[in-house]
DNA sequence: ACTTTCTTCGAACACACGTTCGAACGAGTC
DNA sequence: GACTCGTTCGAACGTGTGTTCGAAGAAAGT
């Protein structure tokens, strides 16, 4: 006998599936109800309505990200395996929640107004936590302006996955966090040094 | 007096700067004939349907970023200037056609059937196009594998532009695009010579 | 057995959507 | 002036949308 919490959680579940696949917009509330086997107005006793099926897969796929990456943190002493570390758990983290993470990462502007500043303020979060560990690499030989670029830069390679990755395929996830990582971790070392 | 191919141009040009700001589902067709001055029924005698003008947007803009990277390239010799001179332009291309771009990036999946086909093609052809200046800057030091996650990390890099750049900020487009050159080029050359 | 509370859902509503159609307009040509 | 051809558009059509409502069923408490 599921519980509420349950119910709840296997609709935001389906209804992330759906988004990813078909995108927010595409999906009708119809969809959804086939896709987890409720009724059209059933859905409405766990949710106020689509947005807000929207709002709470993006906040609580947020939060889970940015409390796994202090975890996976925490260990590390040095700034390079700070960074290190943050890289592989983004990447490890996106592939093995990749319909919530295509989500985030695609539907970035389908809330409106409150919602929307609500997840602005956890993306902002996150950022800047990864701007920190930047900084504690570069010590003070890189810019502001450049410390950002390189951040935004980096979650480019990483939140681009969902377009061309598929788990399972000849690429394995290890491989593919192990690579981002070099890449982006060389490229950086060398960029700061070279001054 | 404007000529059909001028009022057409016009009509494409307004669809994507509607398409980049609300996404190509939010906006209905209502949205595009108050941004482009045309009543709603006289746009279908330029384009046959909404679907039509999202084909011909990232048409037209693939085949112009595609012949511009390769007219780019001409004048490199070098494995590595060639590749450099890639980057500098999909970069620069992106920043001063931003809401094309954008379109091409973030709607890739918003058409269907024939079109949908028809676009991946020339997405293809420029991935393979990269793959190649990829393949002749590390000889045979990288594996398939290795260089696809480049490729397609390094559009990643590229291609997450729309989400955060805004032209006329702090960063200037030369800026960025040495940037972003830099911490690629840097990366992957340390990576395919530590094997 | 009765009442209350939690949960489900068929049916309907008001609205916005993409597209079509036929009439109108303007500018050339005879 | 009559005719044609390229161009514009108001009005309407059919369909699919998110959401609501009230009734009904199931479970739990007394």
């Amino acid at each position: 006998m599921p519980s509420y919490d349950d119910r709840k959680d296997h609709l935001l579940h389906a209804a992330a599936r759906v988004f990813a696949e078909q995108g927010y917009d595409r999906t009708s509330m119809r969809d959804l109800a086939r896709a987890s086997g409720m009724s059209l107005a059933g859905m409405y006793y766990y949710v106020k309505g689509k947005e807000d099926l929207l709002l709470q897969i993006q906040k609580s796929c947020f939060e889970r990200v940015y409390e796994g990456a202090r975890a996976a943190l925490a260990p590390e002493a040095s700034a390079e395996g700070r960074l290190a570390a943050f890289i592989r758990h983004h990447v490890t983290f996106f592939v093995s929640h990749m319909d919530e993470m295509k989500v985030l990462a695609h539907e970035a502007e389908s809330l409106t107004g409150g919602a929307l500043e609500e997840v602005r303020r956890l993306k902002r979060q996150y950022v800047d936590y990864l701007i920190g560990l930047l900084g504690a690499l570069d010590g003070r030989s890189a810019d502001s302006a450049q410390r950002h670029v390189a951040a935004f830069t980096l979650f480019g390679m990483m939140n681009w996955i969902y377009t061309w990755y598929r788990p399972g395929g000849p690429v394995g996830v290890r491989q593919l966090a192990d690579q981002i990582t070099k890449l982006f971790l060389n490229g950086y070392q060398v960029e700061v040094s070279a001054r």
